[in-house]
DNA sequence: CGGTGGATTGATACTGATCAAGAGCAGTGG
DNA sequence: CCACTGCTCTTGATCAGTATCAATCCACCG
């Protein structure tokens, strides 16, 4: 249950035979049986930018694995101040196991594909298969390490450092390897949306990419577009280790 | 390995017999020779306020559970600004599975009472045991959700909101039953240590705590000791749901 | 009795929020 | 084709909340 080739094999439901993201996430951990079962009771589907995947407190009775695109996951204030506390790209997992009540909203960031599935299904099956458990363990750890990272940010940083850590972080994600080399990437987030990412205001944020701009951090092409010529310099911007 | 009956079983080592945490942490998971086999292994300690239990980025060698006390992971910044990024308390447990090195430190909050035991002893139990590992899955969802409350904390809210929060927590921890009522409680933390948590100045902190005592929603007796008269005021004092 | 560590209180400074105006750009319809 | 509209982003001026700096208090201890 640990190895397999299953690249030509046919077994594989179609569904998932051009899933780029069945290797990486929490499908890796699955039978071909397994596979073909869950797949029965899965729904491809794609949701555009804004969409609300996730009311914050609603009931939800199905999970998704994240195959492309981005997505944010929100806390809302009764007087209309929004935090985001998690950003969520493919293999991502998106749900909360053992809770059939959101902690908080999810929304489409970047335009996504999702695999979404029934909770009772995934649930049975957590239950016969260790692996999967353990991937899914693997993913909240992460998931956990990214949090307390962020809370750091949130908590002690200035609002430069701030949206350095951001643009740090979607550089990182863009290109884990090479640290140090420059990248190019389109931002996933508007500035409204880094506002609520890093506890900030539309205004501050745009202030601090200018500033950034001027210090040489970064280069800017339009409005979502970004050079980041040194990505020592921009984590030099962060404070941070 | 889902029931059992061990209240009154001398196959329980004994070091395990007094322990209070058992059921509840992720002991509870163990049938009587796994307990036997990581009692072995185990060993019973107590560490007293500021004591450094993990050095931020050193390598750790061992988990724990937390049988009585408090616990706060810390994360520290080169110019030495910190950030509280986590409270433990009894039966949770301590540590990070699937990573030697540290990404936080941890640190004594009030003197703790741990049970100790080697890393490789525990995972391999992981591997064997999927209900243990079902424990620790949902003992690190519970983590994440406090993670994510508490970034909306500290992105959003304002000073006071901020203070009102941590007592919040407090009183829920304390007595996590009728929510309505008065709570008494010692507080775990310095006024410091609540800054660290808060992502505010021990200044700002202590005025927060005056304030609110001249709302009269708490009142303060030594530095320590908090009254909370009424916990529907508290928490409509930190302005969340 | 002086010393030490933690907490409070006060005066002032500064960062980021708020309020306000305008620029850039895409889409729409006359 | 171009004015109009709506949206996002930027920039400026001012305000407010929290940090900073400094003094004092308090409890405890040697």
């Amino acid at each position: 249950m640990t190895e397999r080739e299953d690249v030509h094999n046919s077994d594989v439901p179609v569904l998932c035979r051009s899933c780029e993201a069945r290797h990486k996430g929490i499908c890796g951990a699955l039978s071909e049986d397994e596979l073909l079962q869950l797949s029965k009771h899965t729904v491809k589907r794609t949701a555009a930018r804004k969409q609300e995947l996730i009311h914050e407190e609603d009931e939800v009775h199905s999970y998704s694995n994240i195959m492309a695109g981005a997505v944010k996951l929100t806390k809302l204030m009764p007087d209309g101040r929004q935090q985001i506390v998690g950003l969520q790209f493919a293999p991502d997992f998106l749900g909360r196991p053992f809770q059939s009540e959101s902690n908080f909203g999810a929304e489409v960031a970047a335009d996504v594909k999702l695999c979404s599935f029934p909770k009772d299904v995934l649930e049975s099956m957590l239950g016969a298969n260790p692996e999967l458990e353990n991937r899914l363990l693997r993913q909240v750890l992460k998931e956990l390490d990214e949090a307390r990272q962020w809370m750091l940010v949130l908590g002690r940083m200035t609002a430069k450092e701030k949206v350095a850590s951001f643009l740090s972080l979607i550089a990182n994600h863009i290109d884990p390897e090479h640290e140090g080399d420059s990248v190019t990437f389109e931002l996933p987030l508007s500035r409204a949306e880094i506002a609520d990412y890093l506890g900030l205001t539309i205004e501050t944020v745009s202030r601090q990419f200018t500033a950034l701009r001027k210090d040489g951090v970064i280069e800017i092409e339009g409005n979502r577009h970004i050079v980041v010529p040194d990505r020592e310099t921009l984590k030099d911007a962060t404070g941070s280790t």
